[in-house]
DNA sequence: GGATTTCTTGCAGTGCATGCAAAGTTTTAG
DNA sequence: CTAAAACTTTGCATGCACTGCAAGAAATCC
């Protein structure tokens, strides 16, 4: 089933290698630095490229910090319908974007960087969520397809839960759970975010 | 309280005179063009100034579009802390912003405009969330004087919720209603997203 | 009217982003 | 092994967003 590695063969390799160098390097400087005190001639020569080349990987600087990889993928439309259809949509959500979140806590070091660096510089955010926005309607569709509930609604509701999941996770410094943090969230929304009485705990 | 109206005054009136200006060249440039074929020179001339003129008044050309007028009040704030504080806090923000939304429907042509070129300019949104992201913070804290609930979660949460609400009603064209469709939305939130079917049985 | 404050404008400069075409490198084929 | 094909890197030129600065124009104040 898997369209299976015809093995990388050694120009994919340093391509994979010389992106994996513009993303570190991107996030070095700019957490060090703040976004606004690094230029793309900065990251391209810290990862020892031209800075033409840097735009052959990312179309934006913003891209090679934030990153594609997050709610970017099909695979979480793939899982999502593989949920069956009487599990409401909040439960299947979680269960569609699981794995992604574990892939997230396993390559902990690199993602703590990047939430930080972009609590740091608010007008990445903003790119974080243009890109799952872009997704987001692919998602309203997916649930759309299974029962009743408001499929729009659901799907900006748990992006933004997502977000703020992971925005508090990079602030525990990836001691809490992530994977807890968002089935937190994702109950509070599937039980009613109006009830004070179950969570008197209130962290901040 | 109201440090109120010494009238305007000859000057102040030009001012507005001019931003109104160049917000509408740039509405209907962009609604007629699209954001890319579109430059601050062009929404400069239309508006009969200098392009340096153009940033006089706003910080980046997606401000002249999206505007700044929507969740950047401190008023939203204000109404939110004259809220009783039983009032759990998703019915408390939707008092809190209903007499912005009522504004938004009074200002209809305007902001169905803004709704559409937003919906086809997907660059924008980003835009419109990170303005209310940056306010989220300040939202997020409001909330967190009151009772249990979730702050952060609210209030990004609500955040997306009248997004989404509100491109609905630009999508209906601004035959609906705003203020019941936020209404409707916030009630989901509220009662909880997860149960399609009030009367199947909760399975688990 | 003249002094003061405030707004406009031009100019010069930085940085992001893109297209194009000339190297350079890897892969494939003969 | 060598020549062609395929792909990547790079430099160059360009367009546009945005900023700082300083001079000019206009409204406000006295």
């Amino acid at each position: 089933m898997l369209p299976e590695t015809a093995p990388p063969g050694r120009r994919d390799r340093k391509k994979q290698q010389t992106k994996d160098a513009l993303i570190a390097a991107a996030l070095r400087l700019v957490d060090d630095r703040g976004l606004d005190h690094v230029t793309v001639e900065d990251i391209a020569a810290a990862a020892d490229v031209s800075p033409r080349t840097f735009f052959n990987y990312f179309a934006t600087k913003d891209e090679a910090i934030v990153g594609d990889q997050f709610v970017d993928n099909h695979d979480v439309l793939e899982r999502l319908r593989a949920v069956p259809a009487d599990v409401p949509a909040v439960p299947a959500v979680l269960q569609a974007i699981t794995p992604d979140l574990e892939a997230i806590e396993a390559d902990g070091e690199l993602w703590l960087v990047r939430c930080r660096v972009m609590a740091n510089n608010p007008a990445l955010v903003t790119g974080l969520i243009s890109r799952s926005a872009q997704h987001e309607q692919d998602l309203a569709d997916a649930i759309a397809a299974r029962s009743g509930t408001d499929a729009a609604l659901a799907a900006a509701v748990t992006g933004a839960a997502v977000r703020v999941s992971l925005m508090r996770w990079a602030a525990s410094d990836g001691r809490a759970r992530l994977t807890e943090l968002v089935r937190d969230a994702f109950d509070l929304l599937a039980h009613g975010l109006s009830d004070p009485r179950p969570t008197s705990k209130d962290h901040r």
